[in-house]
DNA sequence: TCTGACATACGAACCAGTTGGTATGTTAAA
DNA sequence: TTTAACATACCAACTGGTTCGTATGTCAGA
């Protein structure tokens, strides 16, 4: 008879993708509010029924949606930090170079699914707020053991707290992407990044060495 | 008969400051897709057919409501700089003071009506994109302008270029709020900021004289 | 009397979510 | 191996409520 193994009728794990994937980039081009389930199953392909189905709710699959942007954006940076035999300081260098990748992919705006829905629903929908607050302490947590790293190995003696400074890189680049969004001009995401890199570097120079600023 | 000079029933422009007032309140809160015509005039204690003859529409009120914003920002940030007698980096100092000011008020969520529309609107509503674009080319606009300052009585050698680091503050401001808020922990905000400031008084000091980074 | 400011009423479109049903897969007894 | 009972996955149609926007009316002041 008809053949059963290539396109099994029934997918649940391939339906629950496929409406997660709709929903990010429906709203992180619309955010939330503006994005409507109907949308969402057209995007996917889906009937409401079934949408109803996998998710409780609006809210729930947004919830989902950022935690996949999370699992997503982890496995891009990971690259930074996988090779651990790697100097740290090379080691956020990477993480900058994949931070400005980001920003150079063709017809994509650079934009984050945490950083709109934090904006968005910070204030209205606790739960939500968590997740992204979540999201965010992960990256933070990451670029923060990177620093910390680095300061062992390069400026032991520097003053800064690594954790404050991810935190800082973390709003920066959070701004950055708000800013060249609005501005038309993602050119403004990779100065700031590179700016931020030279201060990076800067913290982590060994503090007995009296070296000038930087080299123009 | 009753008297007119108190409180006249007709006041157009009254009536549009209140409907735009709410509207910066309201959408501040919960963002502009979730925030409906009805729910504006009810803040502003206004009926509809009044909303729809002073408003096109309700992107129009989202306009005025940005513009307003950033005129409020302006008059706010301009005590920093109206003393054009005082040294560039102590207004500096004062324009950070008041950003920090600003995440220390009670009650009120440190938030940005220009950052809520930018993160939510630029892609989809070119007029508010442009409109948002503006209030943050008038922020840095500002902002370089004392930074140029600065660097012209301070360190005339240093190799910065006031406008990029004008929109690297920028963005610094706009993702500190944002990540400010996701954390519910404004003390970000304020470490960033004043990491911040360290930073432009390090890039400030004179390139000749050989002084170490800070007091810790 | 004429105009600009405001009010009332309403409609077409759209929203999130529900319902009752059907197709498909699984399990286990006959 | 067949079959019958059951569970899961999915679907079309629908509901009650809300949305923005409009059409029409009223009223005060110039």
């Amino acid at each position: 008879m008809s053949e059963t193994s290539t396109k099994p009728r029934r997918n649940p794990a391939e339906t629950r993708e496929r409406l997660i994937g709709a929903t990010v980039r429906l709203m992180l081009r619309q955010g939330y509010a503006a994005t409507s389930v109907d949308e969402i199953c057209a995007e996917a392909g889906v009937t409401k029924g079934s949408f109803f189905h996998h998710f409780e709710n609006k809210e729930s699959i947004g919830r989902a949606a950022v935690e996949w942007w999370g699992a997503f954006g982890t496995a891009l940076y990971a690259e930074a930090w996988e090779d651990d035999e790697l100097d740290p300081l090379d080691q956020l260098r990477r993480f900058f170079g994949i931070m400005i990748g980001f920003t150079e992919r063709e017809d994509q705006v650079c934009t984050c699914m945490v950083g709109m829905m934090s904006q968005e629903l910070s204030q209205t929908h606790p739960a939500m707020r968590e997740e992204c607050g979540r999201q965010l302490q992960l990256w933070t947590a990451n670029c923060a053991r990177m620093l910390a790293a680095a300061k062992a190995r390069h400026a032991p003696e520097a003053g800064f707290d690594p954790e404050a400074v991810a935190w800082y890189l973390n709003s920066l680049w959070q701004g950055s992407m708000l800013v060249g969004k609005a501005e038309d001009r993602p050119g403004i995401i990779r100065s700031n990044l590179r700016l931020a890199l030279a201060w990076v570097e800067g913290l982590l120079q060994k503090t007995d060495s009296p070296n000038p600023s930087q080299p123009s």
